[in-house]
DNA sequence: GCCGTTTTCGGCCCGACTGTTTTCAGTCG
């Protein structure tokens, strides 16, 4: 079992518990508890069972939920859970995802008009009953007609490079108004998580109605949904929800760390805050109702006895702790990077030639490159087989000599083919500059023969690094079913890079499995897995999830020069 | 339900906005 299937156990409990009008912190310890196994490295079942180790060592988990982790990793099942899942029907827990709604109300649908669909909501918000509820009126009723059909839509949170692309549109806008003296954006976006269910934005002004009716009449907007004194929430026509908190200059440190979160990473701080008998709010930090802090982030972490903390480690995920020591990491950059070692050409499914390609990355400050089309297991981008694969090495080859300043890599994408072997003979690998081997194919075979493809790869000797390990698709499809701990000794013991493929749909490694193979010295590479040449400015998507893994310029091996790049390669 | 360099009990972040109220609870971030 995942750790990510025992997490869901402890939040769907979560749920239900919240509409049974439990406790709210003992609702929440649920909740922390379950983030705290979906971040952990190694599996719940493997720490639950070795007698070396102690689930009561990680935070937010007591001897209660420890006792529940290993019923749930021992029988598959928690009966507290099946419990309350007979006395509250799942239709009644999905009400919890309409806007607007929450425990409380549907608490009251749920007791006091026995709705246990949102079929049957629908229906009872259409005959006027949901209307007559104390509490309910006309607008609840509408809120819920309006919601239902978006809660049955699939998720609604957008990648990363387009919620980017939305709020630095807007910022960019605002930042043009006289009034506004700064702007940014802040939330998940800021912190460069993999997706981004809506975005906040932040602007300082003298004149927050000018504000206000900028974003109100802004072309991206398709509506406004509420619009208070300082805040406005609109619906822009992409999709996406954005939030606008207006605050005047002296505020705007404490209000961009606020609005940037995380929600966990914020309780900490607020609570260090009042330890040192202060009060944080989004308007600064106040003794009594004096204003101490709040024109920058810096301020305000200074006044809790921390050094700023980069946006994308807010987490509370140890680096308060690694502040307080002086210990942060010092994060890679964007402008560290110095190669990129996976991208196709029209030689498979590619839409730029070889030499397109290799121009593209020296105008972006690349300084070497490899070409990694694709081996012939993949049909439909007409993969290279061995005789196809030489002759488009020697096509490289010669390009190499049509442009200078940036060194070309014969490489290939080999795919690890569902009976465990190498989809090219040992012969052709062994002339590749840089072999990236990858899943495509057979993600839903058994945990066993998904490890035995991935050691059979690490073990063979002519391969560079693993591309996009787990084979997931963020938001649309769960990776491969392996056993991380094993698949990572592995690939330290042989010298194997692991790749963070930089594309905004995989993102894989994520940023909890980039920093255990930190832990073990792994060098990790990030990838823009370029299918054009535009295709290569996702890069910074790739460094991003590797600053949320708290990774350093050192961790990262295409880094270094070309000449140090090459030293690492184990064979060549 | 978790947690503790004053604590094993009594805390657990804090404010804006909305809708349904006639002073506030619920929801959200």
């Amino acid at each position: 079992m995942q750790n990510a299937d025992v997490a869901r156990y402890f939040e769907d409990l979560a749920d239900l518990l919240e509409i049974q009008n439990a406790n709210p912190f003992r609702v929440r310890a649920y909740r922390n508890a379950a983030r705290t196994i979906a971040n952990l490295t190694e599996s719940v079942a493997h720490i639950s069972t070795n007698p070396d180790q102690k689930l009561t060592d990680f935070p937010g988990i007591g001897k209660v939920l420890a006792e529940k982790l290993d019923t749930i990793v021992e029988t598959g099942s928690l009966p507290q859970l099946d419990e309350l899942r007979e006395q509250i029907p799942a239709g009644v827990v999905q009400m919890l995802r309409l806007p607007g709604i929450g425990p409380k109300k549907v608490s009251i649908l749920f007791n006091d008009l026995s709705v246990t669909s949102l079929h049957e909501l629908q229906q009872a918000a259409e005959n006027g009953s949901v209307a007559a509820l104390k509490g309910f009126g006309k607008k609840t009723e509408q809120i819920i007609l309006e919601g239902i059909p978006q809660v049955a839509e699939a998720d609604k949170r957008f990648h990363i490079d387009k919620a980017k692309a939305e709020a630095d549109a807007v910022v960019e806008d605002l930042l043009k108004l006289a009034s506004v003296t700064q702007a940014s954006v802040a939330g998940s976006c800021r912190r460069c998580r993999e997706t981004v269910g809506d975005l906040d934005v932040l602007a300082t002004s003298t004149d927050s109605p000018e504000v206000m009716n900028r974003l109100a009449s802004h072309e991206r907007v398709e509506q406004v949904l509420a619009r208070g004194g300082t805040k406005q929430r609109v619906w822009l026509r992409s999709g996406l929800e954005m939030d606008l908190r207006v605050v005047p200059d002296e505020s705007y440190g404490a209000a961009l760390q606020y609005f940037t979160g995380s929600k966990e990473h914020n309780i900490v701080i607020r609570r260090r805050a009042q330890e040192r008998g202060f009060k944080l709010n989004e308007y600064g930090l106040f003794r009594d109702d004096e204003l101490v802090a709040g024109r920058t982030e810096e301020e305000v972490y200074a006044a809790v006895g921390l050094p700023w903390i980069p946006p994308e480690l807010r987490e509370n995920r140890g680096e308060i702790e690694l502040a307080e020591q002086h210990q942060l990491p010092n994060l890679i950059e964007v402008n560290d990077i110095r190669g990129d070692l996976h991208m196709h050409t029209t030689a498979t499914d590619g839409t730029a030639t070889i030499l397109e390609m290799a121009q593209a990355a020296k105008s972006r400050g690349l300084k070497y490159i490899a070409i990694t089309d694709h081996s012939k297991r993949v049909t439909m981008a007409h993969g290279l087989d061995a005789s196809r694969l030489r002759k488009h090495w020697k096509e490289i080859d010669k390009i190499r000599g049509k442009i200078s300043g940036i060194e070309i890599l014969c490489g290939i994408e080999c795919d690890i083919l569902e009976d465990a072997t190498m989809d090219l003979p040992d012969d052709v690998l062994s002339e590749a500059d840089w072999v990236i081997a990858v899943l495509h194919y057979g993600l839903k075979q058994p945990r066993d023969q998904i490890n035995k493809r991935l050691l059979n790869a690490i073990r063979c000797p002519h391969v560079s690094a693993i591309g996009h390990l787990t084979g997931r698709l963020v938001g649309r499809r769960r990776g491969a079913d392996l056993d991380i701990e094993e698949i990572f000794r592995a690939a330290a013991d042989h010298g194997v890079m692991l790749e963070i493929n930089a594309h905004p749909s995989r993102l894989d490694l994520d940023d909890v499995h980039a920093a255990a193979a930190r832990d073990l010295g792994i060098p990790i590479v990030i990838n823009t897995d370029a299918h054009s040449t535009n295709g290569l400015d996702v890069m910074q998507y790739g460094v991003f999830q590797a600053r949320r893994a708290g990774l350093e310029k050192k961790d990262v091996a295409n880094t270094r020069t070309f000449a140090q790049f090459r030293k690492l390669l184990r064979h060549k």
